[in-house]
DNA sequence: ATAAATATATGATAATTGTCATACATTATA
DNA sequence: TATAATGTATGACAATTATCATATATTTAT
């Protein structure tokens, strides 16, 4: 069993609020997996019983639509914590999330995140306050769904996969999405996506090397993103 | 100087929690306001300095996106407290709010909520799972405006008006939007909007009374809306 | 009460986006 | 390594949605 206490990526969430002796307790009950590219952590209306946290690889929340298509709601990457809401809420998972590398992460169950929350201020008030930031986000995501078109919204998450998840040695954006997939955060049809890649690609604002994507001209992108 | 002990929309929100001795406390510090049709509560970007307990009258949080529309997030009735999220991240609000109707609200200084976050755990908690439901709320939301259609977005938005905020006595909605806020709510240009609901009417699903909307055929709403 | 301003409604048309078909490339599997 | 399965790409076309123009109704202000 690893020590949470040595644990680098703790640093970068709300756990880092617990002192020592609670990253003890918590290094006894938490169960540490290895989760395949392409595998579910958990699915949506599962009942999770417990936060996890990601140490390895990233994975993608989404929610299946009533017209029958995955609409990606965001991505999770190393350091970030996974199912604090359903816990809070004591409810089902609201989101699916599938691994989309090879992944390690740590599942601690609810019984011990809901001691932390009681026993330690510093904690709850961290988990409250990356919730507020998720709110926001999302309302704010939403905005861009009902206001921008597909081709703004396309340049908006191609910045933001840049920003928030860096390059490959050659400069491809390191997420490696499936043109489904990235189709699937814009929330448009693959074809669509695929196409407005190939327009993006004809300007030179991107280049596009097998399946991978570089960004070119990031400032067209922002103008065209607004 | 109202008694917030007598306030009865008080038990409609986090503030249920708090006890006697608490709620005299907040009677003490609160400001009461009159805000008529029309002005805002608070603007995006303003500091906000503490929260709103929304006592009579309904409200729209809305955010301007970077087409000069507004995008109306969510509508919040008698009950709701409002600029909890500001006041946990510490930031400006991310939304606008302005009132639909002649309101009357409480304001709630920010110390005077994080005294009782650190006092009150039930509070603290209930505020989360506010917060947790709207997070939720907004993920789901963020989903339709991406893979739902105009119409179905209409459809399924007419229905949240009739069912989270009633009817007149002559079975039209109770909240009273322009075709621009209709529009503004379901992310559309007004003109589209307009032409959906002459769309509805001519199909018999609803009736337009003047400027207001009377539901006469709620499943096949519901059907449209999938 | 009347004029001006604003909101609602509808037509005409263009732009955007989705769907279906098909071709080709890549990856997985026998 | 052949074959099937899947992913990417593009054309043709249809459906949806936005924009602009204009008419009419309603509200506001003088």
């Amino acid at each position: 069993m690893s020590k949470c206490e040595h644990c680098i990526v703790r640093q970068f969430s709300s756990l880092k609020a617990l002192n020592k002796e609670e990253l003890l307790k918590m290094a006894e009950c938490k169960t540490s997996y290895t989760i395949k590219k392409g595998e579910p952590i958990f699915e949506e209306g599962e009942v999770t019983n417990g936060i996890y946290c990601i140490k390895e690889g990233v994975c993608k929340l989404s929610k299946l639509s009533s017209n029958g298509k995955d609409q990606i709601v965001k991505l999770i990457k190393p350091g970030e914590l996974l199912g604090q809401r359903s816990v809070i809420s004591d409810e089902p998972a609201n989101l699916s999330a599938v691994a989309m590398e090879d992944m390690e992460v740590c599942f601690i169950p609810k019984s011990e995140i809901i001691q932390f929350f009681t026993q330690n201020n510093n904690f709850s008030m961290n988990v409250m306050k990356t919730i507020c930031g998720d709110l926001k986000d999302s309302d704010d995501h939403m905005v861009d769904m009902a206001q921008k078109s597909v081709k703004e919204r396309l340049a908006t998450t191609l910045i933001y996969l840049e920003e928030n998840f860096g390059l490959e040695s050659d400069g491809t954006l390191r997420v490696q999405l499936s043109r489904e997939e990235l189709a699937g955060m814009i929330g448009t049809a693959t074809e669509s996506c695929i196409r407005l890649l190939s327009e993006f690609n004809k300007g030179g604002w991107i280049e596009l090397v097998g399946k991978r994507i570089k960004i070119v001209d990031k400032n067209k992108l922002r103008r065209i993103a607004e």
